[in-house]
DNA sequence: AAGGTGAAGTGTCTTTGAGCCACTTTCTTA
DNA sequence: TAAGAAAGTGGCTCAAAGACACTTCACCTT
């Protein structure tokens, strides 16, 4: 016996169905005094009380339209950010990831520029701060499985500074390519050849001159902004570093 | 008032809230006759019934353990193929995609090689078809936003061919360097050189002899395999193509 | 049996873009 | 006004890509 499409969407119930638990997770990336830094919360309610996390929260059907909307409005609620780099880095399900049952979430990743963060604890009540990576060892045991999911966040973003002008993200909109260089050189944890480094960026046209100078003790540095807002260009030979 | 964790994993139960619908959809890879194809099935049920749709279905929390367990359980169902290169692709999440209500899909491409292959329209009985790539137009409009699935995994597939070895699960265990340049060539829609193809592959060290020859009209070709199964290398340069 | 055909495989030059490193420029500060 | 130091440049080497002609090898034709 065959029902038309109407009548069957009509009978269909979702809570007839076994179902995942749906999340987001968002790894938050910033550069703060010559480190990467990520932005983790403190978890005040259940489970996983009292540990830190990641923030991120349930995808919410009548709050989001898409997924995307999800991850905006939780970085949104927890830095104030509105439009950063947001890229969407993979999906975790298992039936022991949360102890609430068979739970999936999608990792996201962004980077957003220190100078326009606002830190809110006020939304969600949770504590918000920012973590230098080399010092996350001092937050774990993390809650849920999300040291993994940062762990691929974090390897994503190294991954992208070899081969993509991602990083340009990080910082804020006027740049000198010495500052540029210094958070390749952070990120990659090696030291890179300064000629070298800016051929890369000038050839590949996806920078220009904003006429400014950034001042300081010694010869002022030509500022820089990127063509494209947001843009990452694929770079046809990845950085290799030092041959020694 | 506070209470303890296992109180509140007590009283929590999934169907009070509201949730998405979580499914997994498979792109199939292979290569058959000098094209590249992917597998499409016909749906047999509500909703969409009659369309063209990747093979996929509900992530099944009591049958499978992990996110990665579903897709190659779909693969199976599909395919016979027990471990094909696999990968995930990206999640699409939104209230439009499915007349049933908010839902959610996550994407994986598989490229498997069409000689292991037994497609069975037995398991469930939606017809299985190997469409090519540049005839997917007659299988349009496809299920829900499936086009929009493919054309991200076919997308993330042409950008790996430029640096990386992926291609090569695509052939049987036994190839030659010829049919993997034709094969690159099928991907990129452009000629290669063949001596800077075969440098590339040959310096690399990720391909030995199998001391076999493929014989033909004219002078036997050597046969290679992949020095690790399922591997991906990635070269420090891209492919770039003919410079004129 | 001998020469033609055509893909497999090689030799070697040019080009591109990376690393190296010393040199020059331009500002502040002592 | 000289010293110091980071910004910025010139010009080399090196690795790996493209170009392209040349050689090799088996089959096929006559």
């Amino acid at each position: 016996m065959s029902t038309s499409e109407s009548d069957y969407l009509q009978h269909y119930n979702i809570h007839n169905y076994d179902t995942p638990l749906c999340t987001v997770d968002m790894c938050i990336f910033s550069v703060l005094n010559d480190s990467v830094n990520v932005l983790l919360v403190k978890r005040s309610e259940h489970p996983e009380r009292g540990k830190w996390a990641l923030p991120g929260g349930f995808v919410h059907p009548e709050k989001d339209q898409t997924l995307d909307d999800t991850a905006y409005r939780k970085l949104f609620e927890k830095t104030g950010v509105a439009s950063p780099y947001l890229e969407q880095v993979g999906t975790f399900g298992n039936n022991s990831r949360d102890p609430r049952g068979w739970s999936l979430t999608i990792a996201y990743f962004a980077l957003i520029n220190s100078s326009d963060i606002t830190l809110s604890a006020n939304e969600s009540s949770e504590r918000a701060q920012w973590v230098p990576i080399h010092e996350l060892n001092d937050y774990c045991p993390m809650a849920f499985d999300h040291l993994t999911l940062f762990t691929h966040c974090y390897e994503r973003l190294k991954n992208k500074v070899q081969y993509t002008s991602l990083p340009i993200n990080l910082l804020q909109e006027e740049f000198t390519l010495s500052e540029l260089q210094q958070l390749f050189e952070i990120l990659l944890n090696k030291h890179l050849d300064r000629k070298a480094f800016r051929r890369r960026f000038l050839d590949a046209d996806i920078i220009e001159e904003t006429g400014n100078m950034r001042a300081s003790h010694t010869r002022p540095a030509k500022l820089y902004r990127a063509k494209q807002l947001g843009a990452e260009h694929y770079f046809l030979r990845s950085i290799e570093g030092p041959r020694s």
